[in-house]
DNA sequence: CAGAAAGTTCAGTAAGCATTGAACTTTCTG
DNA sequence: CAGAAAGTTCAATGCTTACTGAACTTTCTG
């Protein structure tokens, strides 16, 4: 039985290769430092670079060596937050997940949501400070003004990126 | 020994209210979900609410109910995210801490690492696929575009926020 | 409808991390 | 310089939470 052995050819075997087993860590990590389980990380990692994009569980328990019930809550967790999507197949039992397209924009709403959290637990701070000096007040302002900055700007911002992108699929109209 | 008690008045006992404890700890819960130690929260949001603005390491240990050990750690993290920072008063052998004017620019400057990273981590994925279908690289453009975009703008908006700021203080110059 | 494959749930385990408390170091004071 | 007060470090503890594996449910197939 001959056997390529290749860091480019992983996709006959689909085994992961050294490198790219490294990116579905790195990805862990990174997740891991923004307050999300590794595991979550490691699935999307993967569905960032597997091929075909879609991915069954069993292929990622397999590939992530992790087991069915981690990859069950894992992908669930994963839909919740909006980063990827199950699709289904028919006449096929299984389930397929794929990373979602426009992913980020969705995170980007979820980061608009903690930012208007900071800014009411601000208001609901001076309110406690209402009837003391203003230069006590001042901390809490900086804080409740900055963050209704961004939730100003923010969803300004992420339109304009959505209307790039859509320039950018239809350069004939430019 | 006459005591007042009253949910005004705590600024003479320096004891925190049943309000000013709530927020305390909404602050910790606050923390805890955007992945850091609840109990950085809890002294972040005292120092956001105390009378006077600088606190002692036994101040905050008394206050929150934490031990000597916890509020060394937490207030060292603190000051390494650039949200408080240490001040000390000739003739007094303690150390103050108080919430850093402009923490949240900081804040800002701290989100952007992670961006940078998330996009170089892309440029790692697409580097794997260099060889792969356009089709399959699209999961990974995307997210290289989109950070690359946020990593181009936020700075911008920052600024922004600054300048606004330094207008707001000397509105004469307007 | 029986059997099998896919997927979910959940109790138990393991691992990581915040928190404590005691020992240690540093800094100031009389 | 001795003593005390302030602050840090670190080993041990307890808690939270990710993760596993087995039992259970659902869905499809012959």
């Amino acid at each position: 039985m001959l056997r390529i052995i290749s860091t480019e050819w992983d996709a006959l075997t689909q085994e992961p290769t050294f490198k790219k087993t490294h990116f579905v860590e790195e990805m862990g990590l990174m997740f891991e430092s923004v307050g999300l389980p590794r595991m979550a990380g490691r699935i999307f990692g993967w569905l960032l670079i597997s091929d075909p994009a879609q991915q069954s569980s069993a292929d990622l328990a397999a590939v992530l060596q992790a087991s069915k019930g981690s990859i069950s809550s894992m992908t669930r967790l994963l839909i919740q937050l909006g980063l990827i999507e199950r699709t289904s197949v028919p006449g096929d039992r299984r389930d397929y997940f794929q990373v979602k397209p426009h992913a980020w924009s969705h995170m980007t709403e979820q980061r608009l949501a903690q930012i208007a959290a900071f800014r009411q637990l601000a208001e609901k701070g001076l309110d406690l400070l209402k009837d003391d000096p203003p230069f006590l007040q001042r901390r809490l302002r900086e804080m409740r003004d900055i963050h209704a900055f961004w939730e100003r700007e923010l969803p300004q911002l992420n339109q304009r990126w959505e209307q790039e992108q859509a320039k950018a699929m239809h350069p004939e109209h430019s």
